[in-house]
DNA sequence: AACACGAACAACCGCATTAAT
DNA sequence: TATTAATGCGGTTGTTCGTGT
């Protein structure tokens, strides 16, 4: 037996809101709030024949004061694709970052325009490349040294277009990760947003025709393989109606940010090397900065796939992390504040 | 002008999680 | 502890609008 509807089906409107509706929901929500629950709302507004789920995402989505609308600028999408590329399709953690943002419009626009305008670079890339191979090769067809395009007496002169997949960050990974740091992955994950290579029938690993650091895409999926192993209850963040980013833990293991770098060995701020293809050639030493390996683009520390690093210490062994539990929220915030400077992006209230 | 097509966006649906009892 | 209902989330679908032919 499936669960009980929310709502009378047969009784509600479902369709674009009319301005009628939206203005009666909003001067209600105005007046008296939501109630704490959303299934009763619609029927305390006369003549609002909504189902609450409905109601609810109206309000969040469209309703709300300072909801900010299209318009996405160059940082803000710099920063979504920082934080897909690193903690995955959870647009309501991204969302969070964005100030005025709702996670239904990060999502359409990723959908619809980031994820092209990513892949076009890359593919864009690709063809300037594959036209260099080919001039290469035609080249040395006709009697010049026979060099491998990808030999290190070709790189000295002039710089293949595939790159050196950066050395991984000496990242505490489990061992059963370690298949993780191929080329595959990182296709996979390409292939995942949508792409489809022109080599993916070619027998030769050996050539990569992606740029995005291997460490990354070896986070993602460890984070995922962590969280199956993760003991206790998971509480994570959330963003309050008022735009505020509280602060989570999960079930008071946690360690504080400092503690992870140490225990990691990286650079609390890590380069999101290989994202050229998204930022332009022209970004030179204004690379973006993410969290890396080693924080998360929020302080959704217990975030259960948030792109926190999880060294063994998290996964296995949270003992002796209970005493510095209250040191996190004060690390948190000096991070936020270091990454998403107030002038910026606005305060962001832990 | 009519049509086809694709992009952009709004809204819905189903599932997982959380809270209340 | 188990059950039930509300809420939140992410994937997907439907609708509208703009553009090209």
């Amino acid at each position: 037996m499936g669960r009980a509807p929310c709502c009378d089906k047969a009784n509600v409107k479902k369709g674009p809101w009319s301005p009628e509706e939206d203005a009666k929901l909003k001067s209600y929500i105005e007046k008296h709030g939501t109630g704490g629950n959303w299934i009763a709302l619609p029927t305390k507004i006369a003549g609002l024949k909504r189902c609450g789920k409905s109601c609810r995402l109206r309000w969040l989505n469209y309703l709300r004061p300072n909801i900010k609308h299209g318009g996405f600028s160059e940082e803000e999408d710099k920063l979504i694709c920082s934080l897909y590329i690193s903690i995955g399709s959870r647009w309501s953690v991204i969302a969070a970052q964005l100030p005025g943002r709702t996670d239904n419009d990060i999502k359409n626009y990723w959908n619809t325009r980031l994820k092209k305008k990513l892949l076009g670079r890359h593919r864009n890339k690709e063809q300037q490349a594959r036209r260099g191979a080919s001039l290469k090769q035609n080249m040395n067809t006709r009697g010049s040294t026979v060099n491998n395009i990808y030999s290190p007496l070709v790189s000295t002169q002039q710089q293949p277009y595939w790159p050196e997949l950066p050395v991984l960050a000496p990242v505490p990974y489990s061992n059963q990760l370690a298949s993780l740091n191929d080329h595959e992955s990182i296709r996979k994950l390409l292939i995942k947003l949508g792409g489809k290579f022109s080599d993916d029938n070619q027998p030769n690993p050996q050539v990569p025709n992606i740029e995005i650091s291997a460490s990354t895409v070896q986070q993602q999926i460890y984070e995922q393989e962590v969280v199956a192993a993760k003991v206790g209850h998971t509480r994570y963040c959330t963003e309050e109606a008022a735009g505020g980013v509280n602060m989570m833990d999960f079930g008071g293991q946690s360690s504080t940010y400092s503690e992870q770098v140490m225990a990691s060995g990286i650079s609390p701020l890590q380069r999101l090397d290989g994202m050229e293809f998204f930022y332009g050639e022209d970004m030179g030493n204004d690379k973006m900065l993410i969290a890396g390996s080693t924080s998360s683009g929020s302080c959704c520390w217990g975030s259960d796939t948030s792109s926190l690093v999880y060294p063994p210490l998290l996964a296995s062994n949270y003992e002796g992390h209970l005493q510095v539990q209250d040191q996190l929220q004060g690390e948190c915030a000096a991070f936020q504040e270091f990454r998403y400077p107030e002038e910026q992006y606005g305060a962001v209230h832990l």
